[in-house]
DNA sequence: TGGAGGGTTGACGCAGCGTCAGGGTCAAGC
DNA sequence: GCTTGACCCTGACGCTGCGTCAACCCTCCA
């Protein structure tokens, strides 16, 4: 007769490992001896290490009891279903792995690459690393909503990198910006000049700013409010660009009227 | 202003997987309304998006408020050690699936393909299922003490099946373990002196019955109850076998002096 | 005779939420 | 003005498979 002790070790687990095993009617409870100590047959070691064996193969506890007294049938569609599940628990680590694996620098975080590689043509360009990292945020909101979608946006924003108008606009916001004290910057007006030239300029070539359809207005409004929440100043141009006649911010439209 | 479901449902979690980040502070809790609702700004969409890349790729969220703000060099570390994790998990789950795919047959468990080759040969001997079934757990307990040692054994254990006396022995153990009524039975006179025969051979040959070494004795002992928990008659025969000169039941040993 | 090294029950802790329970709130339609 | 359904709130337990105290009892050996 086997103390639980000798019984864990025979069979190669802790002794907590059979009182919860005991627990939830895995083990049966065995006899006591005078002084309440659990004592142990043989036949207990084998079930123990049946036991054992079905929980390393992945088995849950709660089915392996079933299994154990399962016909040859039944058994094997059991170990059928597990292996199936284990399968799909290693392709879903497998996906993880791939994802980490993008996340080699921090800007990759949550974006594809197209994105980054955009990004780092901003930062060539002299783009300061604020107004990145807030292009870079809306574009993860883009990507949340679009996975898909959102490479195909990129090539239209490289384009526009070519013209030296869009380029002296992101220079001109990321000194603005990047001057904590200025609450009424002049270049303001000349950035609300160049977005409005910009748009009036896109306008007549039958796009919006971004090159997509309407989709659902949601992701604009959130890109919008981004960019307030980031940088007050923004709602500043948001009203030179209304007296400008275009409302808006990512997603420029022409308003019908001037306003008085 | 979003609502909580607003921001849940654009970063694609759930309405509780939010509020848990804001329990464990993972992300910030946001202001409310009038009537006590969290209302969200769209700077919070980003913080979940990059929590949910995070968390998708196999971050704990323990680990996930650091890596945010990490520069990018200890970022890369802490993907490394993720990563370095993820292997191994992946490698354990494959490992419990190769496990698994040997359990195909009920006989499997915890046993390598010799020893069921041997259970397979004592089926097509005539032996019973409930001895073979007996055999199986004394090779299971044989397993887990020597899972390397174990495989040793099993050519030893064929050679003697071509012994018709060991034949003789399995089949006639069979029948008297078959008979459920017989208390004293005369058939275990007739297996006594079969065993005895045979340890006396054996003897001769300088080998014990199951042909290793001492090691040590505890899995003997057990294997000797284990069988004598099957079927108490094992005890009788165990005793007529003492007559006989030999101590022991899987593993006999001359003994001394013929009893008084 | 005392101390080490077993054993006993009971309980909390872990990760990441799912899922009630038992409320209050909001927008819309009657 | 009232109902209805869809949200929101907090608080709390449940899941998996044990690890790890705590507080106590039993046994064996020097």
């Amino acid at each position: 007769m086997l103390t639980i002790g000798q019984l864990a070790a025979y069979a190669g687990v802790t002794v907590r490992a059979v009182r919860h095993y005991h627990q939830i009617g895995l083990l049966p409870e065995p006899e006591r001896d005078a002084s309440g100590y659990r004592r142990y047959r043989a036949a207990a070691v084998v079930s123990l290490i049946k036991i054992r064996t079905l929980a390393d193969a992945g088995v849950p506890l709660s089915r392996i009891a079933q299994m154990l007294d399962a016909e040859a049938a039944a058994f094997a569609e059991a170990v059928q279903r597990i292996d199936s599940h284990l399968r799909d628990e290693i392709e879903r680590l497998e996906t993880s792995r791939r994802q980490i694996a993008q996340l080699a620098a921090g800007d990759a975080l949550a974006l594809p690459p197209e994105v980054i590689a955009y990004l780092d043509r901003l930062r060539e360009l002299g783009v300061s690393e604020r107004m990145v990292e807030g292009e870079r945020d809306g574009w993860i909101l883009l990507a949340a909503r679009w996975p898909d979608r959102v490479r195909e946006f990129i090539p239209g924003k490289f384009a526009q990198l070519d013209d030296p108008h869009v380029v002296r606009l992101y220079r001109v916001l990321s000194e603005i910006f990047d001057d904590d004290d200025a609450g009424d910057d002049p270049r303001l007006e000349e950035a609300a000049d160049l977005m409005a030239g910009l748009a009036e300029q896109a306008y007549a070539c039958g796009e919006n700013s971004l090159g997509e359809e309407a989709y659902d207005d949601l992701p604009h409004d959130l890109l919008d409010t981004l960019a307030v929440e980031a940088d007050p100043r923004v709602e500043r141009l948001v009203a030179l660009l209304r007296e400008r006649g275009w409302g808006g911010w990512n997603r420029m439209e022409r308003l019908a009227e001037r306003p008085g």
